[in-house]
DNA sequence: TTTAATTTTTAGATTCATCTAAAAATTAAA
DNA sequence: TTTAATTTTTAGATGAATCTAAAAATTAAA
């Protein structure tokens, strides 16, 4: 089997290449995983002697389909285990990551697949995220960040970039959750902010840092 | 915080001494963690420089308040999982020790007590025993061994003794369960073996080694 | 296309948990 | 109460996973 620690740094990778095609540098990692540079370059060498990646000195990384399939079972571990937090035990959206650290390398097959049909076979997490099958299988994402959409365009809150405890108070505190609906009122061309309106709500102001990190689907 | 398997070790110390007011000899936990000697004698410098053991050199071990505190707390975690596991993703009771020697070491207080009240403050786990409260206090257990009680008693089924599997599965197959009510027919003093009755099944002969393992309350 | 800056790897230590083999202490037997 | 058996501890190694500091390779800048 492989340890916890593995299991992290082919997580980490995943997450690293998930929106690129690029090989994944020794420095990325490092500053993902809080870790030293020297650290990640051993544990490469690890993984590497396991087929888990394909590693070249100095040209990256990148997972192999064996090591693929372990990063997606632990994807799909903790996004599971954030239902189950958030649904059954009544926890916060911005509560549940740090928990699901943990239960996400707990080994048991069995355990997954009937607490995935505990849930009701969730597609998406507490943070619109997509769970994928039990044969790796992810549903397709059609959203997009809020900051590429038009004055006049309708949408909905479908997902978050960033999973900060912070970033998903400040959400609490404008009443947005998965599924609000958002129509854009106005973009300010001069620092790329927006207004946007919410049901219920005044008008809202949304940097453009904050509009990057809020997911939406069209409607 | 405590390791892994710093925790462990005092879940064997602990169980080690539940039943006698002993010391806990060195062996006696290398037997119990199925490791060597040598390996627990270095451990116990660790966890008595912890304050977490009572520990003088040749003269066995007992757990401090604060190591008592630890491992009631893992075995609070281990039991409540259990629970989880039968009750809500209908694992047999067989099925989920192993998974609980895993869940148990999951940090979070926050997660154990929302799991305490989803599950409805469960007093006993799925094989009998006792839940502790969050402050460490156990129900009364006012069981015994089937092997003590006298022709003519009547009890039923509280706890067992062996959690094996095998052992589990062989209750299974004479359809006992937590709650059965049980009679004592006949007592043989030849080989310590009882014959006992249960509800809608014939009489049932049980070896002096299972009814050992067999815990009931008397009623 | 040299030189400089950055990134990555190696070398050498450290900490944790484990082991085997040998020494020391305790307990049991003669 | 000596001697023998058993238990426990120490000594010394090993394999992970980590670190710092220094060397090597790559990339960017002059
Ligand atoms: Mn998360
Ligand atoms: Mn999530
Ligand atoms: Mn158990
Ligand atoms: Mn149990």
């Amino acid at each position: 089997m492989h340890s916890y620690t593995e299991e992290n740094y082919l997580k980490a990778i995943y997450k690293l290449s998930e929106h690129t095609d690029q090989e994944v540098s020794t420095n990325e990692i490092a500053a993902m995983m809080n870790t030293k540079a020297a650290s990640v370059t051993d544990m490469l060498r690890k993984l590497s002697d396991k087929n888990l990646i394909n590693y070249v000195k100095y040209q990256g990384v990148s997972l192999t389909a064996a090591g693929m399939k372990v990063a997606v079972s632990i994807i799909r571990k903790h996004r599971l285990w954030e239902v189950f937090l958030v649904e059954k035990l009544d926890f916060k959206w911005d509560e549940v990551h740090d928990i699901a650290e943990e239960l996400e390398h707990i080994g048991s097959d069995e355990l997954i697949d009937r607490l995935d049909t505990f849930l009701g076979k969730p597609r998406r997490d507490p943070h619109g995220d997509p769970i994928p099958t039990r044969d790796g299988v992810f549903g397709k994402n059609k959203s997009l960040p809020l900051s590429e959409c038009k004055v006049g365009d309708e949408a909905s809150l479908s997902g978050v970039n960033d999973h900060s405890s912070l970033f998903l108070q400040y959400l609490d505190k404008l009443s947005m959750k998965l599924g609000t609906p958002i129509t854009v009122i106005d973009f300010l061309e001069y620092d790329g902010s927006m207004v946007v309106g919410i049901p219920g709500q005044e008008r809202l102001q949304i940097s453009k840092e904050v509009a990057k990190n809020l997911l939406v689907s069209k409607r």
